[in-house]
DNA sequence: TGTTGACTTAAAGTGGACTTTAAGTTGTAA
DNA sequence: TTACAACTTAAAGTCCACTTTAAGTCAACA
């Protein structure tokens, strides 16, 4: 019978494999937040799950989690499935935080892309008088 | 025939309107992005112009403009309409820009959500055997 | 065998955007 | 007239998330 093997990187491959530096996955170790194995010479080694992890981590914190509510939220996956109602609710936080956040940069963009319009009509129009931009909001309902 | 006086903000008043501190006005000035009026006895003051300046300045800090790129800005339009290609084109990039970064946070939040689903099934679910992660996703087209 | 290149560690450094401190001035209200 | 809040300055400090440095170990290949 065979033994499959699961393909071992090195962290220099794992960083490739992820996106990340190598140094930049020995500070998040030190963080908490991963925990690759040792080869017998004390050489760092990860496997083909480490990589989903580390993506995973990866998309958390581009909803906005600091490193130490990942660091919460790996402490809490580690001691279990009792600590699942916690883990939830810090998602969940994270959820409602990234949701405002993400309606006042849409209102951002909105008055960003109102500027851009406004100078390419005030290039494309004649030299003179050509409404300031407040006014130029206005006419679309667009404040501030 | 009168004259229309507009009202005066100190700068605390002003730090108010905008949403801002006094220090944090303090360093904006530093950084060459607004310029106030000062009273004979060198205290500073601002007009209402001032506070949809700065207004319109932090949307497009909210859009990702750097301190640097505002005030790259700031001295194109000081230097007047001349300078509207290069102001259009900086802020043509930081919309591509604002744009990429979107999408990924959008991508982000849609796994965000798949594990806060995910976890909801699991508690909801019996206590046996459920679907890892990776599996549950796979389910909705989702990778990663 | 010796020279790469990839790894190991702990500690110090960086960049951006503020924030805080310290020491002093000014205007108003009790 | 004295207390207090609000202002003034320059400089130092903070926070976060890395990044860089320094000094050393190790495996493989010419």
């Amino acid at each position: 019978m065979a033994t499959a093997t699961t393909p071992r990187y090195s962290i220099g491959a794992f960083a490739q494999a992820v996106g990340l530096t190598a140094p930049t996955l020995r500070y998040y170790e030190n963080e908490g937040l991963i925990e690759p194995h040792r080869l017998a010479n004390g050489r760092r080694y990860y496997e083909e799950t480490d990589v989903n992890w580390v993506k995973f981590l990866l998309h958390l914190k581009g909803t906005g989690m600091s490193i130490s509510e990942l660091k919460q939220y790996v402490e809490w996956r580690a001691a279990g499935d009792s600590t699942i109602p916690q883990r939830l609710e810090l998602l969940k936080k994270v959820k409602a935080d990234f949701l405002v956040q993400f309606n006042e940069v849409q209102h951002h963009l909105q008055i960003l892309n109102d500027k851009i319009n406004w100078y390419e009509e005030k290039e494309a129009g004649v030299t003179q008088d050509h409404e300031d931009f407040a006014t130029y909001l206005q006419r679309f309902g667009h404040r501030e």
